[in-house]
DNA sequence: GGGTCAGTACTCGGATATTGCATGTCCGAGTGTCCTCGG
DNA sequence: CCGAGGACACTCGGACATGCAATATCCGAGTACTGACCC
């Protein structure tokens, strides 16, 4: 069980989107040469995040990608949970039911979740509380020589 | 970013396994029907929880899998990282070095994780402190009615 | 000068590989227990 | 009655097949800006 790579793209243009917010918005032909990145798949990551109200896209020539809100107002957990479809890290099958070990029980014995799959949603829980503490302007603020040096390189490519 | 299914079988087998101890070891056809599960690849997820220490196994006709330590010493964190190979949720892979955002870059300047990373880190470390909390005696205390239907069910099974 | 129109550089969404991992199956070899049979 | 040996029911580990999701690429259509051209 791995997160997805591009969650990690994800932030990162995030947080770099953020950093050049006057310069927004940024093409995708960028982004994808700013971090080596295939900038087919890189583009059908960062739509994801469009389509949760993250990031917004500008046609046109002078289009690209900016963030939606400021970025204080963003969450990592927004991010990871856009990225990776809002599903559940464990997910219960059920499995206390089937088979030879399940039969004669009460109908009752059912109603409320197995204590593996309480255990598991607290973990989750934690896990996710801890990343929706976290914004995308928490991490800009992180890297005062990130953001300067994005702002240097951006202005170099650009010319 | 799905949790491996065999997380959840290992986690009821390792319960089962416990409230059953008097009449350890259980084969693996057992098991199998017990849960409705496919019997060899069953084996093979026990045979990683066998590696970890968790379960021991027994050849010869009357062997099968039985808990390696007192249910109270297993942790629900154990459990997992053995069946998910110890891998982190998170991977970084440096994404910020890379490409035109990170050039001219001082070397120290990535001496330290970046903020995403450490975010990540501390969620997921949230999520395994939860997990290492609970242990399978705590699981197995969980579902008094449960235990009963096993052993009852168990006992018809076995004749 | 101002309106029209084509070109350009982006976007989007859908369709289609490719890859890797989780899942699932099969097989040969090893080992402990039980049963049988001969002494 | 007891010990040797075979049958059996398990184990292990490796090899192999399948399925699905992540990764990656490509294409056609739409849109906003730019500049040229014409009235």
């Amino acid at each position: 069980m791995r997160m997805s790579e591009g969650v990690e793209w994800g932030l990162h243009c995030c947080v770099t989107l953020g950093w050049l917010d006057d310069r927004a918005p940024v093409s995708i032909r960028r982004l994808a040469l700013w971090f080596d990145l295939p900038q087919e798949y890189l583009k059908k990551r960062l739509q994801a995040l469009a389509r949760a109200g993250i990031l917004t896209s500008a046609p046109g020539v002078r289009g690209g990608w900016s963030l939606a809100r400021p970025p204080e107002k963003i969450t990592v957990m927004e991010v990871v949970a856009a990225l990776e479809d809002g599903l559940d890290l464990f997910c219960c099958t059920e499995v206390r039911q089937k088979g030879a070990g399940g039969e004669g029980a009460a109908p009752s014995e059912f109603a409320k979740p197995c204590g593996i799959s309480s255990v598991m949603r607290r973990a989750e829980l934690a896990w996710r509380r801890e990343l929706a503490s976290h914004t995308v302007a928490d991490l800009m603020e992180r890297s005062p020589q990130g953001a300067e040096r994005t702002r240097r390189n951006y202005l170099r490519m650009t010319g």
